[in-house]
DNA sequence: TTGAAAGCGTTACCAT
DNA sequence: ATGGTAACGCTTTCAA
């Protein structure tokens, strides 16, 4: 059924090395037995095994693509991005679902390595360094995407977090919002820390302590519970008139948690988000959210992988990319006086 | 400092075959030797080499998950279940989204075969089985899930499309709705016709010819070909009361195309949706939707998988898991009289 | 321009 | 109970 080279070679009447050669064009092959030796692969279906190839130390077409959870749908699409990025260069994707968990992640990162992919994909923030020193040390090609593990000097593309938390606030600011809730992802989560920063700094600028730190509440990446966390924060009193919820999944959160308090969005609570991921256009009214690029910035992780594995030693470069605020349905003038007395 | 066999057996002082032995437990080793080789193995921190093994015909521990799209929730769910449960047995996944488009399968499938992967996890549907033929004539392990081609005799988990769809639209008369349209994917997505069939059944069994073969629409598996197609729908005269969506995705399109014609959901336009994916409850109101057990049929999938890559030769068997109605917001009682003179 | 042959790191058969 | 060794399918050096 398969066929090797020993097959082609022999078809072809010539040697197992000119049939190597001829495969992977790594010297001249006289264009006569070249003719002979592909009609040969043709006619006998021949596929390289690439176990074999693999033992000789070539590549093996494979990436591994860590991320917290692929069933969120932020980190879905950014894999579909990526997946179909590396596809057009010939590699499939190895998905790995760590929910940011140190010893999975380990887990993952020594099955990846002996499984000896080409190459890293990095979605998985709240690690330690420490735990790629090994794989960077024995040369494993390595880019990070959306989250950043401190001080891991590899290739990176990340959105301008804090840039996009200053715009989610300044939206807020114009609408006449001064008190405003935060909900973020735990602490360690960069993309969310680096969101509330400068969220929280644009604040301080404009209204000196408009935002207290008690205005900050963190949850897991999951709806359920950013919906607690929405219900602690608007039943404080003063109640905030907007949130910004650093991910679409959080901001889902907070409107169950309105509406579970009979608060409507967007004249009562204004609602600012960030991802842009289809939960932001399927929510009523759609998520006012500071959108990232998430097809872009696949195509950019995945150019700059390539270019490690292809061993051009590029300089490590930290490509961030500009968000952009959406205005949607979710944000509104705030209300003159805040309903300080409601329940 | 990669070690292999050789520095394993030299450290320990016994031949290759030795180690190998003790690695793969396959024959009887002394105690003392097998503690020699193990204590080794742990000094040099031995970690076999998977292609010489797999070169050897062993096994990969790799799985292919074919979808059509990881980026919709539904895949991402069904994918992160998949992980979950192959990780516990040693497994990684491949990930490969086809967009159903049979050429693209066909080169995955042909890569997959190349890599040599365990078993493939089919989860396209619109496809031809004679893709799959070849593979299933080499022997390679298959199973299905979620969405069914046509006579391929695999093992296959599925949820009851038919009964869910007649779930959907027994709740919709229940409701008084008699007049509903319905929107669906392509012919050829085997899940959605019989969501179809079992809805169009229902309605059949309970008023004659109350659903026109013209109140189905067909759409792509996107939010945004989902509202054209309610566009067109609700613009009827007269219009659906309420609209069967076959999936969440293409329930969130029409709550857009509602909200674009200023039509109240529920109270001018129910909606049933289909998956129960983080979409549903999304939403405002939250889509009252058919459930699947995603989690539980990605365990199912695996498990039947498994068995199948372990020669096990089990019988192949097609599981039917049930759907659950879950009534939520976005469904009310038909208006008494359909407002049939709006533009 | 082409070929022979030595690996790559395992597994498993055949000896001992 | 253990070891020697021939595969597995390919790459690549060295020779011709």
């Amino acid at each position: 059924m398969k066929s090797t080279i020993y097959d082609v070679a022999e078809a072809a009447g010539v040697s197992i090395a000119t049939v190597s050669y001829v495969v992977n064009g790594k010297r001249k092959v006289a264009a006569k037995t070249r003719a002979k030796v592909l009609q040969a692969m043709e006619q006998l279906q021949f596929q390289p095994n690439l176990f074999a190839s693999a033992l000789m130390g070539k590549s093996t077409f494979t990436i591994g693509l860590l991320v917290p959870d692929i069933s969120n749908p932020f980190f879905a699409h950014l894999a579909r991005a990526i997946e179909d990025e590396g596809r057009l260069a010939g590699y499939t994707l190895f998905i790995c679902s760590t929910d940011s968990d140190p010893e999975r992640l380990a887990r993952y990162l020594n099955l990846l390595a002996q499984k000896s992919v080409d190459g890293l994909v990095i979605a998985t923030g709240a690690a330690d360094r420490s735990l790629f020193e090994p794989l960077l040390a024995q040369g494993m090609p390595l880019a990070q995407i959306a989250r950043e593990i401190p001080r891991l000097p590899v290739q990176t593309v990340l959105v301008d977090d804090y840039e996009g938390g200053r715009l989610a606030a300044e939206h807020l600011l114009q609408l006449g919002h001064r008190q405003v809730g935060i909900v973020a992802e735990q602490p360690g989560i960069t993309s969310s820390e680096e969101r509330l920063n400068g969220f929280r700094h644009a604040l301080e600028d404009e209204a000196a302590a408009v935002c207290l730190q008690e205005w900050v509440v963190h949850c897991e990446a999951a709806v359920s519970s950013a919906k607690d966390a929405g219900l602690r924060l608007l039943r404080r009193h003063p109640r905030p008139s907007a949130v910004f919820a650093c991910n679409d999944l959080l901001a889902v959160g907070i409107l169950q948690a309105a509406r579970e308090l009979d608060l409507k969005v967007p004249e009562q609570l204004s609602v600012v988000s960030f991802d842009d991921t289809v939960l932001a256009s399927a929510t009523a009214p759609a998520l006012t959210a500071v959108s990232q690029p998430i097809n872009h910035m696949g195509k950019l992780v995945i150019g700059l992988l390539l270019q490690e594995i292809k061993g051009e030693q590029p300089v490590k470069q930290r490509i961030i990319v500009r968000p952009e605020l959406l205005a949607r349905g979710t944000t509104a003038a705030a209300a003159l006086e805040t309903d300080s007395s409601h329940n």
